[in-house]
DNA sequence: CTCCGTGCAAATAGTTTGCAACCAA
DNA sequence: TTGGTTGCAAACTATTTGCACGGAG
């Protein structure tokens, strides 16, 4: 983890006002160290730490993204009955999942048109637009 | 439940070669019965099963809703991360999903337009869209 | 009669929580 | 100091599975 990657978490956790701890520091680094928008799963993530050689327990992994959910770091994505997938990028955007390995990737935001969506029910307002292109190896 | 709903209930399973079992039947007549579609968690169709006065254990719900989608009779439909749905409704349409109360109903697919879609990776093929119209209840 | 289907209880996977030790401010 | 954080292990929820019994063909 280069020193540029720790201090793009730090200010990242600045921007909500959560205290750099150690295990911030190393989780937001790994997250936006580099810039790029990632997604990632708790176990995921936890390994990804553990393979640099900070020790951060799972438990706090699971307490830490959530906590970053809470303050607007980060949006939960659900494709996957099973796991729950962690997003840095915070607009809706849609994505691809790949069945075969579980990755998770965004899909060029721009490309996708959406020309006429379904009239809302009376009383209701969207909260979030989900669009989720699940892909499975060609024949 | 009506004899028509067994009646159609049958018929579903018969369909999909499947043994028409006492517990098939009661959760094929729940699921068919009234010619609509339906999106049902394994406890929402347990309940309602034990409603009608069937008795059908909470396993068989889930192992017989795994086999109606193994055979192509029904799909399941992953909009929360903490439980699953299944719907008997075959083809990719969208869906609204309430967050207050976690029900799940078809949106009319035909006023859901989609001008364009990504790109696709290269060597992958869409294996299906999902689109989730996320509600809350207006302010 | 034979084997698929079912129920139960125990196992599992992912995630959350209670509580004592810890550390940033 | 002091309240927010963390780790561990235990708790939890949704779901699956092993195995003996039971019913459909």
């Amino acid at each position: 983890m280069t020193p540029e990657a720790l201090e793009r978490g730090k200010g990242w956790l600045a921007k909500a006002d959560l205290r750099p701890t150690r295990q911030r520091l190393a989780l937001a680094a790994l997250l936006v160290g580099d810039g790029h928008d990632r997604h990632v799963t708790a176990e995921g993530l936890h390994d990804a730490v553990l393979a640099t050689g900070d020790r951060v327990s799972l438990a706090t992994v699971y307490n830490t993204l959530k906590a970053f959910c809470d303050v607007g770091l980060m949006q939960e994505v659900t494709v996957d009955g099973s796991r729950s997938y962690f997003d840095t990028r915070m607009d809706d955007h849609p994505h691809f999942h790949f069945e075969e390995s579980g990755h998770l990737i965004d899909a060029p935001a721009a490309e996708l048109q959406i020309r006429a969506l379904p009239a809302i029910p009376e009383g209701y307002e969207i909260a979030k637009l989900d669009v989720v292109i699940r892909l499975r190896k060609k024949a």
